[in-house]
DNA sequence: GGAAAAAGTTTTCGCGCGTAAATTTTTTAT
DNA sequence: ATAAAAAATTTACGCGCGAAAACTTTTTCC
C-alpha cells in the first residue's frame, strides 16, 4: 500500500484533534466534512493535504447523533435471492453512492415479519429516504402505511396506492398487450399460465389485461392456473406445468407466463413432458415470458419475453427519491412512473 | 395494529425520559437494553410493561458513539446478482439477527475498488465481526490483510492463504473427484471447461484436482478453457461453449464445467449446436456442473452437479465468528474447515 | 483603495447515551 | 435474624460531533 509509507503511524481520533494538526479550525473542518464545495478553496486544500498524512475519517456515530436525518437511504426489497431484485438493487445502490449517499440493502426474504421488522430498524437509522419494493399481497399495508408517513418513501415494482411519495414501475398493461399481440400475430393465441396465488399485483394486472387483450384480438381467453405460494416460481411453474400438460388445460399451442421464472419453470415442465418448445415448424409448444429476468438468455430454448427496462426504473426511482429529500417536488401529488417494456424475441416463440 | 391504541401518542425520545416513566433509574435501563437479562426479573417485568405503552428506542447512534465495538456484523459478497451468494448471505443474515446481532450486507458487484470501499467504510461502522467472501483473484490482497488485523474477520467460500482468523469453504478436490468418477464409472471420462481468467481460486483448485484425479484413474485429462472475464459465467460458457464445440476441443462425449453457472451457458450452447444433452442413448453430449446452483434444477435437461452445503458453510462461518466475538478461541491457529458436496443425479449427465 | 460580502474562527451549548464510583436497597445464604 | 451478596440508584463525567452566535479575516467589486 503506497498510502502506508506517507501515513503518519499515530491515528488521529478526533475532529478536534486532526483540525488542529491541519491548521484549520474544528467548525470550518466541520462544515468542509458535510460538504467539501462550502469551504474555499484554499481551506479545502489544506484539508485534504492533511487528509493525505493522517489516517482520519470523522465518526459516523457521532455525526449522525446531531443529525435529524442522515445521509443513509435504505433499499429494501422482498425477495434478494430473486436475481431480478439483486439486479435492480445493484443499480440503485450505485446510483445511491454515486450521490453521496450510504445506501444499506435489506431483503425481507418473502416474509411479512422480515418487513416489519426491516422498516421498524429503518426508523432508528434515521434515513433520508427509502427506496422500498414491497412484499406486495404479504405487506401489512398499515405498517407500510405508517412508515411513508414518518420517512420520504419511492415504491418501486410492486404498486400499493396511496402509499409513499411516488411510484415507479412497469407498464403491465402495455407488457401484456405487446407480447400478446405478436403471440398472436405470428401463431396460434397464448394461454396464459400464471400463479394461483400470485405475490405481488403485479400479477392480476398482467391477468385482467390479457383478458382485454384477447377480448380485444376477438380470442377466446384461456387462462391455466398452478397451485402454490411463496417464492419458489421456478418450482411451483414446474410443477404446475407438468400437471396443467398432463390433463391438457391449454386449449392452443401457445403459453404466456406470467413471468420469467415461472416460465422457466414451465419450460421444465415441457422438456420433462418431452415437448418440444419454439416456433418451428417440428415444435409443439410456444412459451414466453415476461420481465427478461437475468437467466432468459440462457434457458433452452432461450425465452422470448418483455424486457424490463430496469434502467428507466431504477435511475427514475432515485432520482424521485433525491428530488423528494431536497425538498423541490409537489407535496400534493403522488407521482406514479411507469415504464413500457420491450419484445425481446428469442426462440421459444 | 392492536398497538396504536394502547401506545401513547407522544414519543419518548430520551432514555433519560424514558426512564422516568418507567419509574427506573437510567443506568438500569441502559443495562437492561445491552442486555434484558442483566436486571432482576421484576425490574425487566416492569421497563417491558413501560415499553408496551411507549414508543421508545434507544438512538443507536448515540449507544455506537460509546462502545469500541457494536453489535454490527458486515457480510459482504463478490457478487450479490450471483444466485448463489444470494442464497447464501440469506442464510448468514438469518443466524445474526437470531443471535442478537445487526448483520449488513454488501457486494462488491466483481470490482477491487468496491471491495475495497465497503472495507473502508466498515471500518467506520466499528462491527463486531466481519464475514467476508472476497472477490478472488480481483482482490487487493494486502487491504484485505491489513483489514483483518483490525477486524475480526472470517473468510468463506473464497481463500486467501493466512488472512483473517478462519477459513469455511468447500473441499473442491472432493467435489471433483466425486463427481468425475461417477461420470468415468457411466461412459466416457469427462472433458474440463472452465474458463480461461476464473474470479477466485476455487477455480483453481478444481482445475487441478480434475488432473490428479483422470491421471488416478488412468485417462488422458482434456481441458478446454472459454475466454472473457468478470461474473458473466453464463455468457462466457455459452459463447466460449459454442466456440469449443465448432472447433470440436472436446475428446470425449462428456464435459465437466468447472461450476453450474458455466454449465448453464454450456447447455444454451449445446442447444444452440442442436445437441441433445443427457445420459441416455439417444443423447450427444453429457454435461455436468459443480455447486448446485438454484436455478440448476430447473435447466432442460436438469443438471447434475456436487451440491454445495450451503447450511453447513454459512453455519460455520457464522459460529465461528462468533466464537472469535467471545473470545473463546485458539488465538494461536487460524481455523479452516472444509465441507464435502453430495452428488445430485439429474438428467443432464 | 474602500466598503460590502463572503469565508473562517472562537466560543459555547447540547445531543443521547456508556460507564464508573459510591451509596442505598433488596435478595440470598447462614 | 443477621451478615453477606447482589442488584439498583445516585451522581458525575465524557464521547465526537452539529450548530448557532458573535467576531475577525479575507475576498470581491466598483
Amino acid at each position: 500500500m503506497a498510502k502506508g509509507a506517507a501515513m503518519e503511524s499515530n491515528k488521529v481520533r478526533s475532529m478536534e484533534e486532526f483540525a488542529a494538526l491541519s491548521g484549520i479550525s474544528r467548525p470550518t473542518v466541520s462544515k468542509y466534512f458535510n460538504d467539501p464545495r462550502s469551504v474555499r478553496d484554499t481551506t479545502r486544500a489544506r484539508i485534504e493535504k492533511a487528509l493525505e498524512r493522517y489516517d482520519y475519517r470523522p465518526n459516523i456515530y457521532a455525526i449522525n447523533q446531531n443529525r435529524k436525518l442522515t445521509k443513509n437511504i435504505g433499499i429494501v426489497v422482498p425477495y434478494l435471492a430473486d436475481p431480478f431484485f439483486a439486479e435492480i438493487a445493484r443499480v440503485i445502490e450505485r446510483r445511491c453512492i454515486d450521490a453521496g449517499f450510504w445506501p444499506t440493502l435489506f431483503s425481507a426474504h418473502g416474509e411479512q415479519k422480515l418487513e416489519n421488522d426491516i422498516l421498524d430498524s429503518l426508523r432508528s437509522l434515521k434515513p433520508a429516504g427509502v427506496l422500498l419494493a414491497p412484499l406486495g399481497r404479504a405487506s401489512d399495508r398499515s405498517v407500510i402505511a405508517e412508515f411513508c408517513n414518518n420517512v420520504p418513501t419511492v415504491l418501486f415494482d410492486s404498486e400499493m396506492e396511496d402509499v409513499g411519495v411516488a411510484f415507479v414501475g412497469s407498464d403491465n398493461p402495455q407488457f401484456v398487450s405487446v407480447i400478446t399481440e405478436y403471440l398472436c400475430r405470428t401463431g396460434e393465441p397464448p394461454c396464459f399460465f400464471e400463479m394461483k396465488y400470485p405475490v405481488n399485483p403485479n400479477a392480476n394486472k398482467r391477468h385482467q389485461a390479457y383478458l382485454r387483450t384477447m377480448e380485444a384480438l376477438g380470442h377466446e381467453p384461456c387462462v391455466v392456473q398452478a397451485d402454490g405460494e411463496g417464492w419458489a416460481f421456478e418450482e411451483i411453474g414446474c410443477k404446475g406445468g407438468v400437471k396443467a400438460l398432463e390433463t391438457r388445460q391449454f386449449a392452443t399451442n401457445t403459453v404466456l407466463c406470467s413471468n420469467d421464472r415461472l416460465a422457466i419453470g414451465f419450460l421444465t415442465a415441457c422438456y420433462e413432458k418431452g415437448l418440444r418448445v419454439g416456433r418451428d415448424a417440428n415444435c409443439a409448444i410456444r412459451v414466453a415470458g415476461m420481465d427478461d429476468h437475468p437467466f432468459s438468455r440462457f434457458t433452452c430454448p432461450p425465452l422470448t419475453t418483455i424486457a424490463q427496462d430496469y434502467d428507466s426504473v431504477s435511475r427514475q426511482s432515485v432520482e424521485t427519491l433525491f428530488r423528494v429529500i431536497d425538498g423541490d417536488t409537489d407535496a400534493t401529488a403522488r407521482e406514479k412512473t411507469l415504464f413500457e417494456g420491450k419484445l425481446v424475441m428469442r426462440d421459444s416463440a
